[in-house]
RNA sequence: GCGAAAGUGGCGGAAUUGGUAGACGCGCAGGAUUUAGGUUCCUGUGGGGUAAUCCCGUGAGAGUUCGAGUCUCUCCUUUCGCACCA
């Protein structure tokens, strides 16, 4: 054994190793409980972040353990290829995005083998190959045939000057990013899928993920935003009848104005032959392309001169047109109940319309509407004969009575738009659809998939090239053999990251996926990050219930366990110039001063000396230059580290503080947990462990690493809690260092504590854990070893220290025999000289004995 | 505005079911080793107090309890998500 921990040795070999007997390759095994741990797979940006090594030691340390617990486990990883960075890259360096995708590939690629993920590399998938999007192509084809993929218009963000559409990041402060150009809201055909219609299944199934977190449960059903209502038609004398979506059809007679959205057809008509109303429907769009404007938006409304009749009591009621509508919900008109609206009563306000009560509390509570609305469900007031109902009978029997008239109809509502799926954008995967003379769009027939993105296209920036690609855009109508036209759009790179989860489990498949998938589906453990907790993981479920709904899998949810894990931050430096402009320096380049009780109190740029100002611990990005490589880091300390580092300081949830002392103290726990191995192996071979010939002490430190093994498993299975986990190693350790008994039987009892302190580090530090098992007598490699086994007999123990308190208070703690029953705890703790100075003179009132822990005597 | 999570030493955090507050680590201080720096090792480290298993102490205030960091209520602060949702 090397007498000093060497990373880049140990690495090496432990690496080779794994190549060589090909160790994380796995097939399906049904002799084995399967064990599928996903972590989310990158955008190949070019290197990796800080980011990516927390996404992916997380992953792994779950993937280790579980191959410790005897299941056949796969971990896979790929590339989500397409995007708009590559174009963008393309533009500035003219290079093929294809060609800055692969280049960024290799060297991600090897930055991850240097990790020591244990990854099953053969069946890795990089979405932008056509072996892999043909298959996401075929499915769509598909869909169109079932109905569930359309065209259909959408909005979309048009430059006006490049004559292109733009994506949303691409948009800055309402401009083009390259144009300058102000951007408009263009209505365009679109294609969508048709997620709408699994909405309720989405929400429904929310339920059964109980391994989930609850806020990205939470978050999924905001975004899918089931309300159940009623449509009610509002007759207008000379119009179409007003259509008006409400969940609270109860305050109908409360209606006291209605409400449209400025593109609402009645507006738009009555416009045409009023300049004023024209004008104000002109206003309210210019506003809208500012979104940061809409958050503080007044609310603002014109009365458009024609009545609705309310359905019920034929009265007159004013339309407004008001900016508070919103066109993309329910139907873009609302019914206004000022009495019993928050929004409706401060609109009437403002405006002077009238405000009605017809609900009144249940608990007889007085109201006051001159003050604010009454919003909470009651008991019906003013309202003819359906006085005195409650809110559910009030909506049956105006919903019956609307669905007899045919004039209206209970309705479920979702905030949840379908998805479109279309971008005008080169980089992407091919919408396989060709369109006749007649514009029709068809799907592309299987025979003639993959639809291939070209190669030999030059991107500008300005419109996609496949537009302007007459060798792409022409095609053959398969039945008639006609010249047709081919779709330009690409997919919304969400498409691929839905699927390729799936994709993993069946590598090579002439086929979307064949009968492996049914072995190792659903995954068992998804790791990512919070960011994609509604659009990925949204997406990524209902894309599994089409491939279900196509027979290509049997379960009906794709991640079965689910864990976010947080960002990484770090310190913030800067220097500000006379015109208030911010220059950021990165923490690598900054020293900090402390005084004599460590408190910091500076920071200085190493460079030059000269101060610079601490900001904020923010998310590491560029714009704040507080981002650490990871690469530097890796050949400084090597990847065991670095892997330590990103597990063992907070919960996997939570945010993690970058410090570089914070990686000085994990390299020093490997050396120091070098040193103890080699210095248990320098002392000779132990005895063999003879339980029954234990001392005291030897007996107090295998008790110590059987709690240990109990408590980290727990912390592992149960709780995430690596760090906490690491912790309890970290005290093992610790006794064993103090642990002074060189005898046979004692070195026994060491080794026995090193090797379950190295078999229970392995997940988290692979690589030396690999040349430790062998200097520990290990005949396998750790690789293939099992967790330690835990010995409820080494925890008995003959006494157990318990805790005495005198009201409440800590007084005093005492021995006593492990099964000593409550009066003799009670009489241990009264005869304690400490405890009596407390009691003395008192009368006792009651004894609180909880049996193994304490006793609280109350005086 | 609505929804969710959080607030504990100089710092990151631990305390899992209401039962020993501060595990583990960083930093800092003292000592040993070293020509020196670094490394490594040992000791100490919430505040107060000469000291004691003495007092105080988990954002603020109240409450429940023999006992509250943990439960309830009110308030403050921070972070995240959504945002005119009818």
């Amino acid at each position: 054994m090397e007498q000093l921990y060497q990373p880049e040795i140990v690495e090496r070999d432990a690496q080779q190793y794994w190549d060589e007997h090909r160790c994380f390759e796995v097939t399906e095994d049904t002799s084995k409980e399967k064990f599928y741990c996903l972590s989310m797979l990158p955008y190949p940006s070019g290197r990796l972040h800080m980011g990516h090594v927390r996404n992916y030691t997380i992953g792994d340390v779950i993937s280790r353990f579980q191959r410790m617990q005897g299941k056949n486990v796969l971990q896979p990883m790929g590339w989500d290829a397409f995007g708009l960075p590559a174009e963008n890259a393309a533009i500035k360096h003219k290079v093929h995005p294809a060609k800055w995708t692969y280049a960024n590939i290799e060297e991600m690629r090897s930055q991850l083998k240097r990790m020591g993920y244990a990854y099953d590399w053969s069946r890795e998938v990089t979405t932008c190959k056509p072996e892999y999007y043909r298959w996401e192509q075929w499915l769509f084809t598909r869909l169109m045939r079932k109905g569930l993929a359309y065209r259909a218009n959408g909005i979309v963000n048009w430059d006006p000057v490049d004559q292109t559409v733009l994506a949303n990041e691409q948009v800055i402060d309402g401009k083009g990013w390259r144009s300058g150009a102000p951007i408009e809201r263009r209505e365009m055909p679109q294609w969508f899928l048709k997620i709408t219609e699994y909405a309720d299944e989405l929400l429904d199934w929310l339920d059964k993920l109980d391994d989930w977190p609850e806020s990205v449960k939470t978050m999924q059903r905001n975004w899918i935003g089931r309300s159940e209502g009623i449509d009610i038609e509002f007759p207008v004398a000379g119009h179409d009848a007003l259509r008006v979506f409400t969940t609270r059809p109860d305050t109908l007679f409360g209606v006291t104005y209605m409400a449209v959205a400025p593109e609402h057809p009645l507006a738009a008509g009555v416009a045409r032959n009023n300049p004023g109303i024209a004008a104000f429907i002109d206003e309210c769009r210019k506003v809208q392309a500012s979104e940061a404007a809409l958050e503080t938006l007044e609310k603002k409304g014109m009365p458009i001169g024609v009545n609705a009749q309310h359905p019920l009591t034929g009265e007159d009621i004013p339309i407004w047109v008001a900016n508070f509508v919103v066109m993309s919900y329910g139907t873009g008109a609302v019914m206004a109940v000022p009495g019993h609206d928050e929004r409706d009563w401060e609109f009437a306000t403002k405006y002077g319309l009238p405000i009605v009560q017809v609900i009144e509390p249940l608990d007889d509570a007085t109201v006051d509407l001159s003050q604010d609305a009454f919003v909470a469900y009651g008991r019906l007031i003013n309202s003819g004969e359906y006085d005195g109902m409650s809110y559910e009978e009030a909506f049956d029997a105006l919903a019956a009575y609307f669905e007899a008239q045919g004039t209206g109809q209970r309705r479920v509502n979702y905030r949840l738009r379908d998805w479109l799926v279309s971008r005008q954008r080169f980089w992407g995967c091919p919408v396989p659809a060709i369109y006749d003379n007649d514009g029709e769009p068809e799907p592309v027939p299987d025979d003639q998939l993959p639809v291939v993105l070209p190669e030999n296209v030059e991107v500008t920036g300005g419109a996609s090239p496949l537009i302007d690609a007459p060798e792409f855009q022409n095609a053959t109508d398969p039945d008639t053999g006609a010249p047709v036209r081919r779709e330009s759009d690409t997919f919304d790179t969400f498409m691929e990251s839905s699927w390729y989860y799936a994709r993993y489990t069946s590598p090579g498949a002439d086929a979307m996926l064949d009968e492996r998938a049914r072995y190792w589906l659903p995954v068992d453990q998804y790791v990512g990050g919070i960011e994609h907790a509604i659009l990925h993981l949204i997406y990524a479920r209902f894309y599994y219930k089409l491939l279900r709904d196509e027979g290509l899998v049997d379960s009906d949810e794709p991640f079965i366990r689910l864990l976010c894990q947080g960002m990484v931050i770090g310190e913030t430096y800067y220097r500000e110039d006379d015109k208030g402009h911010k220059t950021y320096y990165n923490p690598a380049d900054v020293e900090l001063e402390r005084d004599a009780g460590g408190r910091i109190v500076g920071a200085r740029l190493i460079s030059d000396g000269q101060p610079v100002t601490p900001g904020p611990i923010e998310k590491m990005s560029k714009s704040k230059n507080n981002g650490i490589d990871p690469e530097a880091l890796l050949s400084r300390y090597g990847a065991d580290t670095v892997r330590l580092f990103v597990v063992s300081d907070v919960p996997p949830d939570q945010a993690l503080e970058w410090s570089e002392e914070g990686v000085e103290g994990m390299f020093r726990f490997l050396k120091r947990l070098w040193r103890l191995v080699r210095e248990c192996v320098e002392r000779g071979e132990p005895a063999e462990l003879d339980l029954s010939a234990l001392t005291p002490q030897q007996k107090a430190l295998r008790r110590t690493t059987h709690k240990t093994i109990a408590k980290v498993t727990d912390d592992i299975t149960r709780r995430y809690a690596y760090n906490t986990a690491i912790a309890a190693v970290r005290e093992l350790l610790n006794a064993v260092a103090k642990f002074n008994d060189d005898s046979a039987l004692g070195r026994a009892v060491v080794r026995e504590a090193l090797r379950s302190s190295v078999l229970m580090l392995t997940p988290v530090v692979p690589h030396v854990c690999h040349s430790l098992w062998y200097a520990l007598g290990g005949d396998n490699a750790v690789v293939d070893e099992s967790w330690p086994v835990f010995d409820a007999d080494a925890i008995e123990s003959d006494s157990v220290e318990i805790v005495v308190q005198v009201n409440g208070k800590l007084r005093s703690r005492i021995q006593v025999a492990a099964d000593a029953d409550r009066d003799a705890m009670e009489e241990a703790a009264l005869g304690d000289e400490n405890v009596q100075r407390f009691i003395e003179g008192a009368a006792i009132r009651k004894v609180i004995v909880v049996p193994g822990k304490l006793v609280n005597l109350v005086v």
